[in-house]
DNA sequence: GTTCAACCGGGATGACGATCCCGATTATTC
DNA sequence: GAATAATCGGGATCGTCATCCCGGTTGAAC
C-alpha cells in the first residue's frame, strides 16, 4: 500500500484528455489501424507522451472504451427519472445502438485479448449492462416488452446493431424494436 | 486480345483450392490478422504459391468473399421452386445472416480499400442481392412481409446481425423477423 | 521416355509500426 | 525566483509481415 500518489501534473492530464479524444475520433473514423504514431500527431503531441500515458496501443483502446461507457453509464442515470419504463428501456437500447456502432471493434479487439470490459467497467463504477438488464426486466413486468425475450436476446440484438454504421440507424431500431414488444 | 489461355495444370488448381479453403476457415476462426505465412503453414504448401496464386494479401480476401457468394447465390437459386414466397424470403435472409457472420470483417476490409463487391459479384453470375430484393418484393406482395420495410432497411438490419457472432443466432433473426412481418 | 514450361518451397528483402529511451522543457513547491 | 522532479518530443530500436525471387521439381504433350 503506497501512499496516495499525488495528482498529474496540470500539463500531463491536459494532454491524458486530448490524447483520449483524439484516439476516440480517429478510431471511430479511420479504424483501429490507425498508428499510434498518428494519433500523436494530430493530438498535437510526441509518440513518448502517447506511450506513457498509454504504455500498449491496447491500453489505449481500453481507456477510449471505458471512457465512452462512463458517458453511457450516466445516460442510463438520466433515465432513472422517466415514469414510463417502456420508453426508457427503447430509449436505453436505442441510445447504446446509436453510440455503440463505432466502438465495436474496439470491443472485439480487446475481448480478443483477454481483457475483461464487464469487469473493467464495473469496477470503473459504470456497469451499463446491469442497468439494461434491470430496465429490460421492469419494462417486461410493465408489459411494455415480450416476456419471452431474454437478457442474452437484447444483448445478441445489440451486438449486431452495434455493426450497423449506415444511414438511418431509426429505421433499424424501429424494426427491432417492434419485434420486442409485447405480440399481438 | 491474348488467346484463351490454357487451363491451369492439376497440381495448381488443387493448392489454389487448398488455399482458398484454408483461408476461408482461418479467418472465420481467428480474424483477417493471420498472417499469410500461418495460412501457407496450415494449407501445406510455401507462401510463394499463396503469393503466385493471390498476389496481395486482399485479392486473397476478395477470393474467399467471392467463393462464399458463389455458395449463397446456388441456395438463393435453390429457392425459386419454393411455393410461399414469405418463407422463402425469410429462409434466403436467415441464412445470410448465419453464414455472413463470418465474413464481415472481409467485405469491410476490402470496401475500405475500394474493391466494389457487388460488382465483382455480379459480374461473377451471382448477385445475391437482386435475388433477395426481388424476393422481398414478392414477399410483400403475398402479404407476408409488412409493406413498409424497404430494402435499404433489409440490408441494414443483415449488415447489423452480420455482426453477431455469438450463440443462438436463431433468436436474433427470430425477433428480427418478428419485426418485418405485417403487424397485426 | 524425353522435353520444357509451369509450378513449387521457403528464404531474402523492405516497409511499417509499436515501444523504449534520453536530453530538453516546464509545472509545482518553498 | 530557484530548485527539482515530472513531463515532453521525437528519434532509435526491434519485430512482424507482405511480397519477391530463384534454384529445384513435376505435370503435360508428343
Amino acid at each position: 500500500m503506497t501512499r496516495a500518489q499525488r495528482p498529474m501534473r496540470a500539463d500531463a492530464q491536459r494532454n491524458r484528455q486530448r490524447v483520449l479524444r483524439t484516439a476516440a475520433e480517429v478510431f471511430a473514423a479511420e479504424g483501429l489501424s490507425v498508428p499510434v504514431h498518428e494519433i500523436a500527431r494530430r493530438a498535437g503531441v510526441g509518440t513518448g507522451t502517447v506511450s506513457r500515458h498509454f504504455p500498449t496501443k491496447e491500453s489505449l483502446y481500453a481507456a477510449v472504451l471505458l471512457d465512452r461507457m462512463g458517458q453511457l453509464s450516466g445516460y442510463a442515470d438520466s433515465l432513472a427519472a422517466e415514469d414510463d419504463l417502456g420508453t426508457a428501456f427503447f430509449a436505453l437500447f436505442g441510445r447504446l445502438v446509436r453510440e455503440g456502432a463505432a466502438h465495436r471493434g474496439l470491443a472485439e479487439a480487446l475481448a480478443g485479448s483477454g481483457f475483461d470490459i464487464e469487469a473493467a467497467a464495473s469496477s470503473a463504477g459504470c456497469n451499463v449492462s446491469d442497468r439494461l438488464r434491470r430496465l429490460l426486466s421492469e419494462a417486461q413486468d410493465a408489459g411494455a416488452v415480450d416476456p419471452g425475450v431474454t437478457f442474452a436476446d437484447i444483448k445478441a440484438l445489440m451486438a449486431g446493431c452495434l455493426a450497423y454504421d449506415g444511414p438511418d440507424p431509426d429505421r433499424v431500431i424501429d424494426v427491432i424494436s417492434r419485434g420486442l414488444r409485447v405480440p399481438g
